[in-house]
DNA sequence: AACTTCTGTTAGAAGTTCTAACACAAGTTA
DNA sequence: TAACTTGTGTTAGAACTTCTAACAGAAGTT
């Protein structure tokens, strides 16, 4: 209960406008939502909502940066509740949180990690939240590496290890920053196919094939296959 | 020069609609993609396009179609050019093709393997092209196992074995369509990621990590991690 | 030459985003 | 309490969009 009675009704407006856009874009993606219907939805004139978003991709900015928010929460939550397991089922755990969320709103995930809005540039606020799961996926697969010997650095290495130092990740075992990247593009990979219906009738369980690719994060130096 | 007069300047016309069309999707993502400023651009009123698509779905589907047609003819290319070489350079070499094509033409890419399109329903003209790039993935990565000794099949092996008999794929190696379904997301999560401009500032060479992860489908038996 | 098909036109309905001008309620200050 | 400022809603309207209907005329066929 902060703010004046102005304010919190000031957001409680927002955020219903903003939930009824998350059901347009489940419904009918980026494109069905529609600052117009919303407002109909809401029993008021479409330009009322103009007096809260300034226009619809202020609207659009701010529902991408509620789901980086959530995101962050969620894989945190999956690499803090996990964070004194064994290395191995800690990879497991935040993955299983990281592909959870994915399916239960693909329409958000892919809002993220889909194809990108024309024209949208993410203001410092978004960045900063996208940098909390980055680093959450650094700070797991740090554990994998954390009692092997360092190895050789490749050049991918050493210019990844200028960026997570530029990030201040603190001292990394050399080959964390690209495992945590190939962990990334590697779920990625399948969880995006997943929610886009690319697997549509080829009858398979991409749980299994998520595991496996989970499981090929751990098991050799350079990130390997099963 | 085929078909009437009429049908060749019909062809002509839808063409160059489909070509403009490219344009607005490059420039302005799908949303961009106008029919009456196509019309406008090629000097004809708006409704004037309907008479060569029913409507701007079908539009859209027929760039779906196009870009697939065009992948299924570069991935195959990629992978019969390489057709004598070892396995391990024709993995890199149909890889290679398979990136030049998706950097070359962002939006292009992303039209097939980005956000879907809600409501859209791959006609099946479109299901077989797509099966053309499914196959070419699935032909060199068999190339790989030739010599392999046959192991376990894993739940999964089965799954995708029921698949690609039921694809008439004939006789492969246990371990291939599994190997071929990592590949394509492997190289997808990568690709995907940097043409939607994930990587930004992190200021590594996206082709290396490519290299890395095609390599990774090479290494061991299970396509681990380097 | 007559008929059919194809391709274009204008008119218009229904939707969209978003601005301008205005009305009035709510909160603040004198 | 009265006056003023700020916030929130309204209607009107411009400039778009998709897409249908009705009509005109060119192109191809018989």
């Amino acid at each position: 209960m902060v703010g004046t009675r102005r304010e919190r009704y000031r957001e409680e407006t927002k955020d219903e406008a903003k939930r009824i856009a998350l059901e347009q874009l489940a419904e009918l993606g980026v494109g069905g939502i529609s600052v117009n219907a919303i407002a109909k939805r809401m029993g008021v004139t479409g330009p009322a909502l103009y007096r809260y978003f300034k226009n619809r991709d202020d609207l659009l900015t701010e529902l991408i940066r509620d789901a980086w928010s959530d995101l962050a929460d969620t894989v945190e939550a999956g690499a803090t509740s996990s964070r004194s397991r064994p290395p191995r089922e800690r990879v497991h755990g935040f993955g299983q949180a990281f592909r959870e969320w994915a399916l239960a709103q693909p329409h958000r995930y892919l809002l993220l990690f889909g194809t990108p809005l024309p024209g949208y540039h993410a203001p410092q606020d978004t960045i900063a939240l996208a940098h909390r799961t980055t680093s959450a996926f650094i700070s797991v697969l740090a554990d994998v590496y954390a009692d092997r010997p360092a190895a050789e650095l490749s050049t991918l290495d050493g210019q990844l290890a200028a960026w997570t130092r530029s990030r201040g990740e603190g001292d990394l075992h050399p080959a964390v920053p690209l495992t945590a990247l190939r962990a990334f593009t590697r779920l990625h990979g399948v969880l995006s196919l997943e929610v886009s219906g690319q697997f549509g009738p080829m009858g398979f369980d991409p749980a299994l094939l998520y595991r496996a690719e989970l499981e090929s994060l751990i098991g050799v130096s350079d990130p390997g296959p099963d």
